[in-house]
DNA sequence: TGTACATCAGTGAACGCGCGTTCACTGATGTAC
DNA sequence: TGTACATCAGTGAACGCGCGTTCACTGATGTAC
């Protein structure tokens, strides 16, 4: 408690985790090891066994804590647009890019195939499930306004979502020039706009 | 030359790379390494330098026949369906994604983000823009016939781009349920025509 | 046709690295009495 | 209020692993003469 170095951390699962976001966003995915995040937290290699069982809890918390990121920029989003649904979706879908583009390393760990299998990180298949729900609303409240004509609501949230998720990935792996945020948030605002007029002609 | 084991391989180079796109295949990008490589080709762990500069050489050459076998199974379809310009567009939408659910490692390694730079390979590069320039030229038709409206052809083939990529990804993360293939398909066909749709209204 | 020799494709041992994980430990914290 | 003690969060040494890469080598191939 003298201000160097106390024995105990205070909070260092916290610390821990902001690290391991640092160390992604900087070095990539692959960079993200138990002993960079104890040597980054200024904390012995073992450490980190107190607080995450392996690696792979270590990348699970992490991703969790980018899809809670994730959901609340279009949360935070959708309280400053108005109630017209269109509006919203192109919106939420905007701010979706816009996180992917802020944050390429973490969005890809997010996505990456060593998480596919979610049973055993209930947490992180709860944070992941909070941004689809919200997408799903949305599209519920498209359907009720009458801009999904004949068309499923599953099937249309999905193609917006992947439509969201591949621009993303477009922008951030260099597909879209050097400057992509701009380009890639006027790209995925017009082909949301574009499925919708296209969906109400159903 | 007796059969078994001969010091001279023949074609050792052919053999490694057959042998790297097994491993992808069955083990994830992660598995493939220079000496999982030669062990799979029962040659020497040293054997692959003659023929790979490091291990990224040999990462860019899986990624370039990735694309290579890409860009085929697309202009066998083509050859294959009539001269409609939107239902060229369908169909090799539906084979992108096909080729996606049908390789999944492999295309994740064709876009992973250790790839990102290729300016230090020439090759991938010519290999990946080969689908690009026929999906161009696809649009293109598109335009002539007038699909497009008055849409940008750039900007409408980063939307057909991106929406097979989102989709194909999509499928292969286990987001439409287990045997997402006539899934991904069945919505990677509508919204290309949902997009040509809209886009011939302006 | 035979031979010398350059070239090339492979071998095998060795190195240093960072990693995940185990283990026994020690210092700090907080709680029961 | 004080003290004994359980609990917990950290340490530090050690292990085995697969990896990329270096190095000096050797066996096979093909070509010049």
């Amino acid at each position: 408690m003298e201000g160097l170095a106390p024995y105990h951390h205070g909070d260092l699962r916290a610390a821990l985790l902001r690290s391991a976001l640092e160390i992604v966003e900087g070095d990539g995915v692959s960079a993200l090891s138990l002993r960079a995040v104890a040597r980054r937290s200024g904390v012995s290699a073992m450490a980190p066994y107190h607080h995450f069982r392996d690696r792979a809890a270590l990348v699970a918390a992490v991703a969790a804590k980018g899809f809670e990121r994730l959901h609340a920029a279009t949360v935070e989003a959708l309280q400053n647009s108005g109630a017209d649904s269109l509006k919203s979706l192109v919106a939420s879908a905007c701010v979706y890019v816009d996180f992917v583009v802020a944050n390429p390393a973490l969005y890809r760990l997010m996505y990456s195939a060593e998480l596919a299998d979610r049973t055993s990180f209930p947490d992180l298949a709860e944070a992941a499930a909070a941004p689809s729900a919200n997408l799903a609303r949305l599209v519920a409240t498209a359907a009720g306004a009458g801009y999904l004509g004949s068309v499923d609501r599953r099937s249309a949230a999905l193609q917006i979502w992947a439509m969201a998720h591949g621009i993303g990935l477009l922008a951030i792996d260099g597909y879209l020039g050097a400057d992509p945020r701009p380009r890639a948030i006027a790209l995925v605002g017009d082909s949301v706009a574009t499925m919708l007029s296209g969906w109400s002609l159903r």
